[in-house]
DNA sequence: AATGAATGAGTATTCATTCAT
DNA sequence: TATGAATGAATACTCATTCAT
């Protein structure tokens, strides 16, 4: 007798679409009441999930936590260079960097707030933070074409990146908080003050 | 049995030395492992108190958070102006608040590390959010004289301002985290920076 | 999107293979760690299952360990008379049972191992412990040829079997443990000590 | 000003009779449905504690089980030897602590039944386990005497107290289990089996 | 005021069982 | 039948807060 045969088999696959579903609602609930005020219940609720589902496409709250800090450095690395020609003059180039940052930060202000509510958490780990500093390595490579042209200041590079991140950032974060939406205008003045503390 | 037994104890009245403990400890503590990691009996270990006595100095955690929050922006506040001459051109005294500002946050980064996980988290109160705007009166005044004097960009001064402390706030942190201390020369480029994007 | 997929498999009914399959898993890991300690789908992985496959073999897990305990009573009672000739001499049969109750349990150390450990455990019923003592009705009746016939001390039938069972099961247990092989010269030890000690 | 003075501080200890309430919790519940059967809010509201409580006295429920089998072997092992004459003939000697292992087994049964069940437990770890088997070095002793006297069989020490324990044990396990209370003349019929085995 | 044990509601995590495929 | 993801009730453990001393 064969015993083999052939049949219908379930291909069941764990769901990314609900990995993001939990990144969605963990997102959602740390803007609204800070890193230290979400439980797993919570996040499993918000996502339209029981509580066991949650364990079976992450580990524990650490893990997720640092998962999720994985996903939006990503998320938010993946953009810098969009349509950024490097062919063109530097201050185009770096100008679209620049808006391309700024308009992810506007965009996804929920991921800005839990990586900022990160830092000093229980929940990121050291290896987490170390992919992170690798994620920027590109634009280092940017700034450093600026100085070589003579375009921006002659300060180490690290801190002309710190200077430009810092503006963005709080910038984008007031914005939010006043509850004014940044306008075309308030976008060019700080570009303006951006470009202007940084060029020779 | 006799439960109780003579010890020959420190006499501690009511004290607000002990308040200062309590913040020291919490600060210490929110630096380790960020607010949403530590615990009251923590906080009072760290402090060299039992825990049910964080109650007689403070009515709950919430309440010990938003005192904390409030004595931070408050030390934070009181800096600004230490040594501004009014009669001094303008330049001169805003470098002199500028720099407030950065010493400030580099002697007391536990406090900004603070602060920075304070926002989003569910203890602090609307209330003491909005004390903490009032605190910046001075300043504004301070961007409005550089505008008027034709120092300043033609900028909404919420703006300016905004960018101010962006360029210090992210300068700090990145300095501490990468444990570079700040030396005088990157001060100097960091200023010249925010000056030049602020200048007219 | 189809979900369904073409596979070649084995084509299993419903077998019993499988059942057995599941009490070996049940066994090895009870062995492992204790009743206390194994689940449903670590007995499903153990034999290569999946959880709710399981749960077509078994109803649930009280009833699993019940159908395993019952099988291992069975098993275990199944053995007594093997080779056992009731025309031979008392001592001679009766040697041959007690051989058989200590290969038994050397040879499915696990099965004793598992059935001691239900014994208060919520999973086993009344109904499963009644029956388990029917089972040695037969041994009854070769202890009471023994003292009919004068061989053995006129002690109640019940006293003189927990006496052989204690021997043999304490025995069995610590070679096990002490990681000694029970060896032809120890097993005529042990049984010299029960046999004096139930002789008249 | 002195800052010393005298003053009444509270002395709290941590109740040992605390611990004794919830090992005998702990006891209960273990005969009553076995060591995979309870909980840590059911121990501690059958000692009449809040579940926190019991968190104050032990780490986890691991270490619980481990005390508690501590706690059981030293008291099983402190009985041996009560009312022993070292100076008397062996045979009384050896009658004396034969029955005080039975009569701590018979009136501590749910202590036995406990230890039984923690064998193969995922609690007890291997540091518990070497302990115990330390502790019945006195009984080594004794039986080594037997021998050296010639009063036992020349047969491992090892096997010889393990037959003795094995129809103790299996003994006072059935007498509770039948409900039947051993009775003066069936621990006699007991005691002469097992002298009769052991005995030269 | 000070202490720290005690409390119990709340949180992370597990696991028996179900169910869509 | 077989699968294993999904469920949610149950369980281990934590922690803000209280309270007897």
């Amino acid at each position: 007798m064969n015993i083999y045969s052939f049949k219908f088999v379930p291909l069941k696959l764990r769901d990314d679409k609900k990995i993001q579903q939990v990144f969605e609602a963990a997102l959602t609930l740390v803007k609204q009441k800070g890193l230290a005020g979400i439980t797993m219940s919570e996040i499993a609720k918000e996502a339209g999930l029981a509580t066991g589902t949650l364990y079976i496409y992450f580990d524990n709250k650490e893990k997720l936590i640092n998962q999720l800090f994985a996903a939006c450095r990503e998320a938010s690395a993946q953009c810098y260079f969009k349509n950024y020609d490097a062919a063109a003059p530097f201050k185009q180039g770096f100008r679209t960097v620049w808006m391309n940052i700024l308009r992810f930060r506007v965009k996804n202000f929920e991921e800005v707030v839990f990586m900022d509510q990160c830092y000093h958490s229980p929940f990121i780990n050291d290896c987490t933070m170390k992919l992170t500093k690798q994620m920027i390595q590109p634009l280092f490579k940017l700034i450093e074409r600026g100085k070589e042209e003579g375009a921006l200041k002659e300060i180490e590079t690290f801190s002309l990146l710190t200077f430009m991140f810092g503006c963005i950032h709080e910038a984008v974060k007031n914005a939010h908080y006043s509850r004014k939406n940044l306008k075309e205008k308030d976008v060019e003045s700080l570009f303006a003050m951006c470009w202007d503390g940084m060029k020779r």
